[in-house]
DNA sequence: GTTAATATTGTTGTCTGATGTCTTGGTATC
DNA sequence: GATACCAAGACATCAGACAACAATATTAAC
């Protein structure tokens, strides 16, 4: 009992491809105003129709270009929902936004960590750079570096918000696994951050993570 | 590197719902007119974003009703920032937060806010200033004032940020309304932050800002 | 007074036509 | 060849108008 010009021509649209097989994944539809006219609606009302498409992953809209079937669709059926809902942030966004971040949280953490939080950034650089030696995954391991010093900053939103930034992070980077030239970058500015973190230099900590994150961004090309 | 306006727009809704909370399930959205110059979009536009929200189950639209968040529409989304609002973190913190974001926030969005931005900006300044003369409550206001800052960083996660800690400032604070003498600093402060974002002083518009969280800090006699 | 028919109001649905903007490919120029 | 520019094709957005529907208020009939 779909009343809607636009579900009907959504469910049109979507019978073309999986039943009649007229346009397959990764083929081309027809322009906006070919297809509107073909269906009898409006353009408008085309629109609104591939927009449901587009939401539930049928198909992908390419500007300047044209519509397309999706080229992994028929595999993800049950997926549809709530993709938006997921933080879905540029790269570059969260790495200004770390950048935002990460200093100022050396810095509070240089002026307002107890010795052991201290203490335990220290080997948890150090476990880093074991790792590093042994070829391992540093990801995890650096994570928690980072971790503690958000925590060191005894600032509760702050420790729960670096987190979150390196989530979306994680969601939407799995390039970039490639280019470890950077690491000896990396053990040289922790150990930085750290000589900094130790003599409870606050600024000094702060620019050393600025270097720190930025070294970062340029391993990934950005900036 | 433009998003269509209609995701946007989707994206924003679902800002208003998740993390406002503005709109809770079984409530009504505003009608189409209304919600469409809200966001500056046109109605055409404003659909299309509805679209997308009802493709993924998030609002439910009754022809010559309204348009409803669903009432079976859940957000528990425990990875993305709206996990943030709901940590009860102590006002220092969040403040402290704002402290290191917001001058920042005001640097980006002086380098990149499009002069459409900047006038936005200019107006929600001048609508606070009429606002306090009157004697009404200028929290709401000031608010957009600085939402409207962080959108123009073009950095979307900053856009996402801000609204939470503004809405876990507000569910620890209802105090200080009192101290009339803070409102003059206000409106300078903001005249002040105005006059480097339309010179596009980026450096200019980053110490304001921070002398204006800073004056914010006093009224509430932190620091 | 009760009830049924009718307006009114508010809202979403659709259409038309124009203009903006992006992408791509071709062509001219060097 | 490489580069810069131009034009066509396609999606993006807008403004305004009218239609269809739902809920409520008003009026008419009894």
């Amino acid at each position: 009992m779909q009343k809607r010009l636009s579900d009907r021509a959504a469910d049109d649209i979507l019978t073309m491809i999986i039943i009649e097989k007229r346009f397959l994944p990764g083929e081309k539809l027809p322009n906006e105003i070919e297809l509107s006219e073909e269906l009898e609606i409006s353009r408008t009302t085309l629109r609104e129709a591939v927009r449901i498409l587009a939401a539930n992953g049928v198909v992908e809209i390419r500007r300047g270009v044209g519509t397309f079937v999706r080229e992994d669709f028929e595999m993800n059926e049950k997926k549809g929902i709530s993709s938006l809902a997921a933080v879905k942030t540029d790269i570059r966004d969260l790495y200004e936004m770390r950048l935002i971040v990460e200093p100022e949280a050396a810095y509070y953490a240089a002026i307002r960590a107890s010795d052991e939080e201290i203490e335990h950034i220290m080997q948890l650089g150090k476990q880093i750079e074991f790792e590093i030696a042994d070829g391992k995954d540093r990801t995890e391991a650096e994570r928690e570096f980072h971790r503690a010093i958000a925590k060191a900053t005894h600032n509760e939103f702050m420790t729960k918000l670096l987190p979150v930034i390196y989530q979306a992070i994680d969601q939407g980077v799995e390039l970039s696994r490639k280019k470890r030239k950077a690491i000896l970058d990396t053990v040289q500015d922790h150990k930085v951050i750290m000589e900094f973190l130790r003599m409870r230099n606050g600024e000094g900590a702060k620019s050393a993570m600025k270097i720190h994150i930025l070294h970062a961004m340029e391993e990934l090309s950005m900036q």
